[in-house]
DNA sequence: GTTAGCACTCTCATGGTGCGAGTGCCAACC
DNA sequence: GGTTGGCACTCGCACCATGAGAGTGCTAAC
């Protein structure tokens, strides 16, 4: 029991590398632990299994691999898959057919940015075979562009917002005294003047200038209010929302069969707590994360890995587009399709910022 | 075998219809065939095992329960199930209790009408303890109220359209020559005008009108067709969006232990055309619907129950939400809690058509 | 250092067995 | 005649034993 685990011990050989390799290669497909005469039979080692048995104890030493049982074969310890994915983590483009198909879908909603996200979850989901997830880019911090009164009926008008990041909001403004559309909108245009570009914050001090008594301002000031909680609302909401698609895919998978370990992730992604920590991590790293397993930070994902690249413009808006998979992942492919499809993404948000 | 099922055989005297009832809702609690040693303990039915027997193998009978197998318990059918909703679909009010802490709930959002869909999803989901579903209220045909374009950059502007159902739409539109926010601001004027409370077809037909040779009709003639494709997408939309929340209830019932079953209910639910039917019959009917097993217009749904109820204004907008379970569901709960959400929903759709 | 051979270990599928829950029927009872 | 207690009967299920198969680790030979 003394030296079971003898971790990081110094690099591999090239020969441990290609059958740690393929041993994960073949577990991925399989699902299933892949013993030495499989690996001998499907990849071409130039070896025999009596080499590869005395290889596979050494990985399991090194802690790469692991036993379910003596007399099964090796799966993969998650520092195996990690060891893996350093050895990978910069040489994966996705092929150009797909490339190709994935810019001509997001070409058709080009001009519709509210379906950008749902888009990068449902091509991310399809070309990995795996759940994709995406968020909208969120403001650090939301600047008004331009606002807009509609009146619904006598007492009741519509307020939208739109700020400089693409957002939109929409709250239903009650009125004290019947107004017509004219009114509303030479309110409007009398805010937009005054608040054009501005945060909550500047927003608020702005409106602290106007007369309280005057009952000229009294409409404004009411309608600066709501502008001022919204946008302030805005900048104090964690993620909006959580785009994913193909959750399905990741219930198929064996592991899963009994469906207790994927309540728990399902109800991880409903926390928004955990969302929130996550992406905010992944965006100030600035580039793709890859999370195996109890790598995780919250235990309810530790039967899952989380590929995640972020996109957007540090300090004015960022999202997160990724994947979630069994740990059993084709780490190689959802990387390429998780680092193209951010690119993407950025090359669609740069156009907001132009 | 030739017997066996003895469909509608006239109606139940009142002890078979306790029984009935007990047998239902022992099982919805259970989740396990019920026996008649557990009936006459539970309930004060006022006879012995041996006459509960009886009954049981009449209502068998009747088709109204079954058998897995000789030594087990019933089971309701479908058919009972249908009965005994039938016998109280007219007498479920949400407690007091329960009603109170929904409205105050729909209180604090009651001014951001995006929010009330994905609240009657969530609000169902808890108070039944099964799937919560609910669709934003589609118009029958979007009619414009307002446009407004933002400048973006030179040459990028946001359009921005406000429907008189409430709706809110943004697509970017590409300029051909740079232009500043305050032309944009007098096309969009002129575009109100012209526009104001139209449908896509009447949009096209004004806007056919303009000189086509005219280029100072150029920018308003291209933003006015983008209005008019903006318009028609969304009456040719199927539904735009089902919130659902509590998914996770249903996973964790028994009989959805191997996710299989649940797999083909999900995949339902993604399956937008299946939903536009539901939702359109649904909202034909204009009353509550309780869709049980196999009565589901979707094979994959035959091993859950929907109870659905339409909201909004017949001819202008509607919607639907209601709840996803299993077949063994609590369904007179889940009948009063639709019946009230829907009617909380009706109130504040009535407020954006008052 | 590599390989073939071999004994060993452990899982999984298979089939037999006993228990218990629940029924259906029947004779007795009110 | 409806109701009841008693009783034989039927299955499903949990339990155990068994055997086949897969894969290992070790060792001796190359």
């Amino acid at each position: 029991m003394v030296r079971r685990v003898r971790r990081s011990s110094g690099p591999l050989d090239l020969r441990s590398q290609a059958i740690l390799r393929a041993v994960i290669e073949e577990y991925v497909t399989s699902a299933a632990p892949v013993g030495s005469h499989a690996l001998v039979d499907r990849y071409r080692l130039g070896v025999s299994s009596a080499t590869v048995r005395s290889v596979l104890a050494e990985l399991e030493a090194a802690g790469l691999l692991m036993h379910p049982h003596t007399s099964a074969g090796r799966v993969p310890t998650e520092q195996g898959y990690r060891y893996y994915v350093e050895s990978i983590v910069d040489s994966v483009p996705l092929p150009p057919v797909e490339q190709l198909m994935i810019r001509h879908q997001f070409g058709q909603v080009e001009y519709a940015s509210e379906h950008w996200f749902r888009l990068a979850a449902t091509t991310l989901a399809s070309v990995t075979r795996a759940a994709g997830l995406a968020t909208p880019a969120k403001p650090t911090s939301a600047h008004l562009r331009r606002l807009d009164l509609v009146s619904i009926s006598d007492r009741l008008a519509s307020l939208i917002l739109v700020l400089r990041e693409g957002a939109l909001r929409q709250v239903l403004i009650t009125l004290d005294h019947p107004t017509e559309q004219d009114e509303l909108s030479a309110v409007a245009n009398r805010l937009n003047d005054l608040l054009d570009g501005r945060t909550g914050l500047e927003a608020e001090r702005i409106l602290g200038g106007l007369d309280a008594e005057d009952p000229a301002t009294a409409l404004p000031r009411k309608v600066g209010e709501r502008v001022v909680r919204a946008l302030q609302e805005f900048d104090g909401a964690a993620i909006e929302e959580l785009f994913s698609d193909g959750l399905l895919n990741v219930m198929a998978a064996p592991e899963f069969a009994q469906s207790e370990k994927l309540r728990r992730v399902f109800a991880a992604l409903e926390n928004r707590a955990y969302l929130a920590k996550l992406i905010s991590g992944v965006a100030l790293s600035g580039r793709i994360c890859v999370f195996i397993g109890s790598e995780n930070p919250a235990e309810e994902m530790a039967d899952v890995s989380l590929v995640l690249a972020p996109y957007g413009q540090p300090g004015r808006a960022v999202g997160v587009v990724g994947v979630l998979g069994p740990t059993r992942m084709a780490y190689p492919q959802a990387i390429g399709t998780v680092r193209f499809v951010s690119g993407l993404m950025n090359e669609l948000i740069d156009h907001l910022y132009a």
